[in-house]
DNA sequence: TAGGTGACGCGGT
DNA sequence: CACCGCGCCACCT
C-alpha cells in the first residue's frame, strides 16, 4: 500500500473550484488517522518538487489556509483559489460550507477500486 | 534507539 | 471567535 500514491491520486481528483481537508483526503486514502502525513506529503514529496498537484485545494478542517510558505509568496495559496472562484477571507479562511468537497460512498468506492486496479 | 517535528483533528474552555 | 491540550504517526536527526 503506497500512501503517498494514494494521496496523489486522490488530491488528483479534487474538482475545480472546490477545497478538500486533509482528513478528507486521509480518510479517502483508507487512512483516517493520517492527516499529518498528508500533509506532510504535499509539502515535503510533491510541491517542493514541482509537481502539479492542485495543492492549494487542500486546506485544514477549519478551512483555514497552510500557513507555511510552500507556494512560494504568503498568499500565493490564496490567489490560486481566488482564481477559480472560491473566495477566501480576511483570515485566510475557506467557508467548506459553500466551497468545501462534498463525497459520495460512490467517491469512496472509487478511489477504493482504484487503489487496488493499480495496486497502492 | 529515543526523541523531536509538523501544510492535522477534535474536544474543551 | 481564539487558544490550549492531547492524540496521532511517518520522517527525520
Amino acid at each position: 500500500m503506497d500512501f503517498y500514491k494514494r494521496i496523489e491520486l486522490v488530491v488528483n481528483h479534487i474538482p475545480y473550484g472546490t477545497a478538500a481537508t486533509y482528513g478528507q483526503i486521509a480518510l479517502l486514502c483508507g487512512m483516517p488517522k493520517n492527516a499529518r502525513q498528508v500533509g506532510y506529503a504535499l509539502g515535503h514529496r510533491y510541491e517542493v518538487s514541482g509537481s502539479k498537484l492542485p495543492a492549494h485545494r487542500v486546506v485544514n478542517a477549519q478551512g483555514r489556509l497552510s500557513g507555511a510558505m510552500s507556494f512560494g509568496a504568503w498568499d500565493t495559496q490564496k490567489k490560486l483559489l481566488e482564481a477559480e472562484g472560491i473566495e477566501v477571507d480576511e483570515g485566510m479562511r475557506v467557508d467548506l460550507k459553500r466551497f468545501g468537497w462534498r463525497n459520495t460512498l460512490d467517491d469512496a468506492l472509487w478511489f477504493r477500486a482504484s487503489f487496488e486496479k493499480y495496486g497502492i
